[in-house]
DNA sequence: AAGGTTAGCAACCGCGAATTA
DNA sequence: TTAATTCGCGGTTGCTAACCT
């Protein structure tokens, strides 16, 4: 099947956006609301497509965005985050109130890759580098051996995203990892359609009454992904359910 | 001071998923 | 059921300010 262009690209402005445009955007979402990028441009006066309205409005204009620096903390749960869900930025930006996934993955690329190269460690997989691979990173070897922080199956090895990586049958990498990565209260329940349309059944509901939630089905990740998980259905043997944060707990 | 290089960030592009008709 | 449409994501590019020589 084909594809249409998102938008007519002769009469549309590109690079960056002017203080009119912003205002324009900006008053236009107040007084209406978010969604229906392809008609908004047109309905707001602006000569730009949805994509790039939409992109402008998530990642800048946005009022509950948190602009400035990155904690520590945020560093190491953004890290912690990628270990265990790969470049799935918009599920690591969902544990980041205020931050966008675009504002995650550039900070990731110019910031935190090269912090974890200077531990020793791949970026990509979270694994300690190699002393070949850090000579030709051009970085000196460090002082102690490095640890393995979250190691997530690389790409070679399990040939590509996840089939059942980190399940119960693969013995943990580092064994004092403690990830407990629960979604904690500020964050609604799933709302994925999937999820939506899975009526759970009494015994599912009980289940999630009780005590568990998979970190993975909150975070609206599709079976086949960063989830180990292999069934259909959230409650269903096979996840990892992880204890729920008590009020006030953060990750 | 001028030119070159690097780092950081905003924005674009292409694709797949989800939704709609 | 299927094709068309829209949305959202991740990778990549390009601009610019800061830094270096």
């Amino acid at each position: 099947m084909g594809r249409s262009p998102c938008c007519e690209k002769a009469h549309t402005n590109k690079g960056a956006w002017t203080k009119e445009e912003d205002q324009r955007l900006i008053a236009y979402i107040k007084a209406h609301g978010e969604g229906c990028w392809r008609s908004l441009p047109k309905a707001a006066g602006l000569l730009r497509c949805g994509k790039s309205c939409r992109l402008r409005w998530m990642n800048y204009l946005r009022p509950d965005l948190k602009r400035g620096n990155f904690t520590d903390d945020d560093d190491e749960v953004i890290i912690k985050l990628h270990a265990l869900l790969g470049n799935k930025w918009s599920l690591i930006a969902g544990q980041l109130p205020g931050r966008t996934d675009n504002e995650i993955k550039n900070y990731w690329n110019t910031h935190i890759k090269r912090k974890l190269l200077t531990r020793g460690i791949d970026p990509q997989t979270h694994r300690p580098l190699s002393a070949a691979a850090a000579l030709t990173a051009g970085l000196p070897s460090p002082a102690r051996p490095p640890t393995v922080l979250f190691a997530r199956p690389a790409p070679s090895e399990d040939g590509g995203h996840s089939s059942g990586g980190g399940s119960a049958d693969h013995a943990p990498r580092c064994p004092d990892l403690n990830l407990d990565l629960s979604v904690g209260p500020p964050c609604s329940p799933p709302k994925t359609p999937a999820a939506a349309a899975s009526t759970p059944t009494s015994q599912q509901q009980q289940q999630q009454r009780t005590t568990t939630i998979c970190l993975c089905y909150h975070l609206g990740v599709r079976s086949g992904e960063a989830c180990s998980c292999k069934s259909p259905s959230p409650a269903a043997a096979g996840f990892r359910f992880l204890r729920p944060l008590e009020e006030g707990q953060y990750i």
